[in-house]
RNA sequence: GCGGGCGUAGCUCAGCGGUUAGAGCGUCAGGCUGUGGCCCUGAAGGUCGCGGGUUCGAGUCCCGUCGCUCGCCCCA
């Protein structure tokens, strides 16, 4: 094979059969997101690297190697006249972005409460492999304005019913509360966490001694076999959670407890992004392979204010689609829902097809799903000859038409059509003046037989 | 950034170091005149990812390289 140009690693074409299966899950996403209050909002595709920096955090993994960049086009790279100074990067994360829409459009100022949903493509520079990409599409929450656990409630909630929707099994959800930033909380045991970790500094990979440094938290969360017993022992975050946070903590328990959600709590779950605050969960599937998180949020009272806006609390969450499709037990009639039409014209020969092209049309007006064949003529030249009749038979049944209209000669000088039911291996002819209203009321009384 | 596996037709894959590299599916055409599903026949389609090496001889062995894939890291 010739040199072809490939797609981006870490990127995906998604082709027509399996569109239909993304298009359920944003649907059903979309659906449940209406029951319980959420607006659809979409923002751009790329943001400031300063926005990620400063909420994600800069000694993350996102913010360190994972952002694309976006520039200027090259002739205007070096122009001193530039007057972009500022980088911009593809969003590798959906919170961040919406939370600046909502200061910077002063949502907050016209309603005490905005619940906000999106679809999105998220970027990450990372390594591929099964259910991690460089493009990946994320389907999220983000409810910002309320501190109320029963908000945190409501999102995890509203996750829970939405995959149950898309049937998946074995769908296991982990909680956990990092705390807040008051002194006597968070700090505090950052700081007995970290005591304990210089302890054991030499049990520890050198990634971990290096995030001792960095973010001692995310030692809790190492696969590596020598840091997981040292990890096991050390201090456990809800001990430490200030009485506010361990209310909060509470409440949030009582009420998924109260709503029938089933949920697990990890002492080790950190998650990688430094804006959340208290609650934080994941909903992990077994049998996903080594990325098994499907949705992954918390609570991130800071953010707003952080961006420079009034103190303002906020949870969310964010959905792997990818991972929802991976995980969904595909459904039997899935596969074979390659388009079915209505009408397949076939004419004999050039002069048929110009009656046929107008028949489509017509057809097509009339909302009728209609179409026919377009394969060249072997010899271009000379002949009048299209297809067979054959040939555009075995077309029109691998479209699963219902109707075949024939046009060919003894059609053309007779002025009338040739109309085969399919279904029923019938065939009767029609005048050409009114074919479009017979056919169509003849396929509007098979879609629906009560108008028969 | 670091490991493992794999690159043969559009797709899924056979192919013990030895002639002109195969199958199934798909595509296209035919099976007497203008009629579909099944069946039968035939055709098109491959520089065996690329480059080097070993050998009388390489799709097959070795090295490199690129790509894909799985895992580590991290995350959805």
């Amino acid at each position: 094979m010739r040199e072809v140009f490939r797609r981006p690693r870490g990127t995906q074409d998604i082709l027509p059969d399996q569109v239909s299966r993304w298009r359920t899950v944003e649907e059903k996403f979309r659906h449940w997101c209406g029951l319980y209050g959420y607006w659809e909002v979409r923002t751009p595709a790329f943001e400031s690297r300063a926005l990620f920096e400063r909420t994600v955090g800069d000694a993350t993994d996102i913010v360190e190697k994972q952002m694309f960049r976006v520039g200027p086009p090259k002739a205007d790279e070096g122009r001193p006249e530039q007057k972009e100074k500022e980088e911009w990067v593809l969003r590798p994360e959906g919170t961040a972005p919406v939370a600046r829409a909502v200061l910077e459009n002063g949502l907050l100022s016209r309603q005490s409460l905005v619940k906000l949903f999106y679809v999105a493509a998220i970027f990450r520079y990372e390594r591929p492999q099964a259910g991690r990409l460089r493009q990946h599409h994320q389907c999220g929450v983000e409810a910002l304005g309320s501190g109320d656990p029963a908000l945190d409630a409501e999102v995890i909630d509203l996750g829970w019913n939405f995959l149950n929707d898309c049937h998946i099994e074995g769908l296991s959800v982990f909680l956990n509360s990092i705390g807040c930033l008051q002194p006597e909380c968070r700090p505090r045991y950052r700081q007995d966490l970290l005591n304990y970790f210089w302890q054991k500094e030499s049990l520890l990979c050198k990634d971990c001694r290096r995030r001792l440094q960095s973010n001692p938290l995310r030692i809790l969360d190492c696969k590596e076999e020598t840091c997981q017993p040292v990890a096991r022992k050390a201090p456990k975050s809800w001990e430490y959670l200030c009485p506010a946070c361990q209310d909060h903590f509470s409440r949030l328990q009582d009420h998924l407890s109260g709503m029938g959600i089933p949920f697990e709590i990890d002492g080790h779950l950190v998650r990688g992004l430094d804006y959340y605050q208290r609650t934080v969960f994941e909903f992990r599937h077994m049998g996903l392979g080594a990325q098994n998180t499907i949705l992954g949020g918390g609570r991130y009272d800071g953010l707003i204010e952080e961006l420079g806006g009034p103190a303002t609390p906020g949870v969310g969450f964010g959905c792997g689609i990818e991972r929802v499709l991976l995980a969904m037990v595909p459904t039997p009639n899935e596969q074979e829902q390659s388009a079915v039409i209505d009408v397949f014209v076939a004419p004999l020969t050039k002069a048929a097809q110009k009656e046929g092209v107008k028949l489509l049309s017509a057809l097509r007006k009339k909302k009728i799903a209609a179409d026919m064949d377009y394969s060249e003529p072997k010899n271009p030249t000379g002949t009048e000859e299209l297809r067979s009749l054959k040939g555009q038979m075995r077309q029109a049944h691998k479209r699963r038409a219902r109707l075949v209209i024939i046009i060919g000669d003894d059609e053309l000088t007779r002025n009338f059509l040739t109309v085969r039911d399919m279904v029923e291996h019938r065939q009767w002819t029609v005048a050409f003046g009114d074919a479009v209203a017979k056919i169509t009321a003849y396929i509007l009384g098979q879609r629906d037989p009560s108008l028969r």
